[in-house]
DNA sequence: TATTGTTATACTCTATAACTATA
DNA sequence: TATAGTTATAGAGTATAACAATA
């Protein structure tokens, strides 16, 4: 082990402050991406979910950390603007699967190709770099095996 | 120019995400770490700025990134729990000041003391790791200068 | 009985617009 | 007249509790 206190040694800190500013950053530009599509930020993140693949309305509410009366109400909303719909599950009647429609696919393909945040920056970074960058990233992630590209 | 193709390498992309994973950590760990002082995100930031600094309402919201009218609901609600103050500005009677109570203080320290979202993970890696990190993060900032610790 | 989704309620954060007191 | 802060209002996200339909 290199530095011994993590807690309170100055380049530590420092990092810790970029990560920060990293963050916010992320957020700003998420948000923006976001309303250029007259979207939240949440409204956003569940198409993007629903994009990869449908969900009862109880997983989208553990993906998103929230209870799941709240999934009721963004969904309302995003099903409101023809984004998303509900379909029954066949297997268990008391489910309901959220999925977006043909219009909510392209909005959230066209939402992630808006998404330069965290790819700009990273164009000032060699090759080499992104490489460590990304080990460095995985490990703090805790990320176990993986390839190696 | 190492990587030509920013935008779509796979390289670039895992990079992407695992952005994305530590952003939603920080987030994570920061509203819990609020909530522990029954504080919501909102109140932790703001009493966390009033901690460096005394401010006027609306340089607080301009920091926040939010319209003048919220700063004024945050600020009451920190004030009716005694952590923070409104003071009049000798120099502009139109300014008030918003400054932390000697308990606001301690909150804003106890709070920064609990953050450890950021710090802990960076445990796993080597003191040049860190300062090979941090490099990287200044420029993905746009950080000009600073010094070489 | 337990679970899924919903409704009802209340609180916080957000933006917009109108207001007040200063400048 | 311009600016600082506030109020009023409305929309969105959040948690809690109670409810209907289904398992």
């Amino acid at each position: 082990m290199a530095g011994r206190n993590t807690r309170t040694d100055s380049l530590t800190l420092e990092v810790v402050e970029l990560i920060g500013t990293v963050v916010a950053r992320y957020h700003e530009e998420y948000e923006r991406a976001a309303g250029r599509h007259a979207l939240t930020g949440a409204q956003a993140r569940v198409l993007g979910l629903l994009s990869l693949e449908p969900l009862p309305m109880r997983q989208l509410a553990q993906r998103l950390k929230c209870e799941p009366s709240n999934v009721t109400g963004i969904i309302d909303r995003l099903e409101a603007r023809g984004l998303v719909e509900r379909r029954p599950d066949p297997a268990d009647r008391r489910v309901k699967l959220a999925a977006p429609t043909e219009e909510g696919v392209r909005t959230a393909r066209s939402l992630r190709d808006s998404l330069d945040f965290a790819r700009e920056p990273l164009a000032s970074l060699s090759r080499d770099e992104r490489v460590s960058l990304r080990d460095m990233l995985r490990r703090m992630v805790g990320v176990g095996g993986g390839d190696g590209d």
